[in-house]
DNA sequence: ATCCTAAAAGAGAATGATTCTCATCTAGTA
DNA sequence: TACTAGATGAGAATCATTCTCTTTTAGGAT
């Protein structure tokens, strides 16, 4: 996705394009880690020094709030970011921080059939999401 | 789970049984709600007003690490836990901070085949846990 | 029952991550 | 080109958690 595309995006979202906004989340793709918000410091530290600690995190929040961007669920006390969009799941690696995304549509229809024929009392299902814990062999 | 099993657990552990840890714990299974540390340490403020902030963190972690307690995965931030200790899922509501177990053997069987027959490429798999998101009806 | 000490706890300072505030800048509309 | 609401910069403030040092205590040994 290059920043063109990125531009369409915060367009599309009624979001003003700035340079700020296109150099984050281009740092977010390009990291491609699912970065914690001190990893996407540091990148634009290095990348854009003008960029301030502030708007960092304002920017991601804002992408957050605009489906630009995901939090990825953690242990806490730290934000990840997540910038694939598409439903998807992930791979925690347990001896590192290292998180993978994992697609696999015929998983997933094999959970939806099973929900939608059992369900869960009490509970309207919006999205199912995977954390899958293992070992990535390199 | 009463004190008597919480100190056997804590026993069993190779842990100190202290007052702290066995209110601390109690706290946990009270409350029922996957609380935060704030929950915990205000539920733990009004009940045993002479256990100090650091050591509900400190208990919470030792706790953790001796497989008493599970942290939570959520979008960052703040430490959630989960006592809960067999294994089960998760249901987020997306209106609050509303966290419940959700625990279906019989899901579980049909995820663990389906893995076993195709596998993840260049991962090996140590546990799998469902983060359905929705809406309570109440 | 008593003694001993490594482990745990209390208290508050320190740290790190994030949010807030206010003045200034600028994207994009008119 | 002008204008202004929205965004940003910078640093202070806040919050959640960790750290440090002194004191207390659980539980094993005798």
């Amino acid at each position: 996705m290059d920043k063109k595309e990125i531009a369409n995006k915060l367009s599309d979202k009624g979001l003003r394009v700035t340079p700020q906004r296109i150099a984050i989340l281009s740092a977010i793709l390009h990291l491609n880690n699912h970065p914690t918000a001190e990893n996407i410091i540091e990148y634009i530290k290095m990348n854009h020094p003008n960029i301030s600690v502030g708007t960092v995190y304002k920017v991601l929040d804002s992408l957050v709030e605009n489906n630009l961007l995901k939090k990825v669920k953690t242990e806490g006390g730290i934000m990840r970011y997540d910038p694939l969009q598409a439903n998807h799941h992930h791979l925690f690696c347990e001896e590192s921080d290292r998180i993978e995304d994992y697609e696999d549509e015929t998983l997933d229809e094999l959970i939806s059939d099973y929900f939608r024929k059992k369900g869960i009392d009490n509970f309207k299902i919006q999205n199912i999401q995977l954390h899958i814990t293992g070992k990535f062999k390199h």
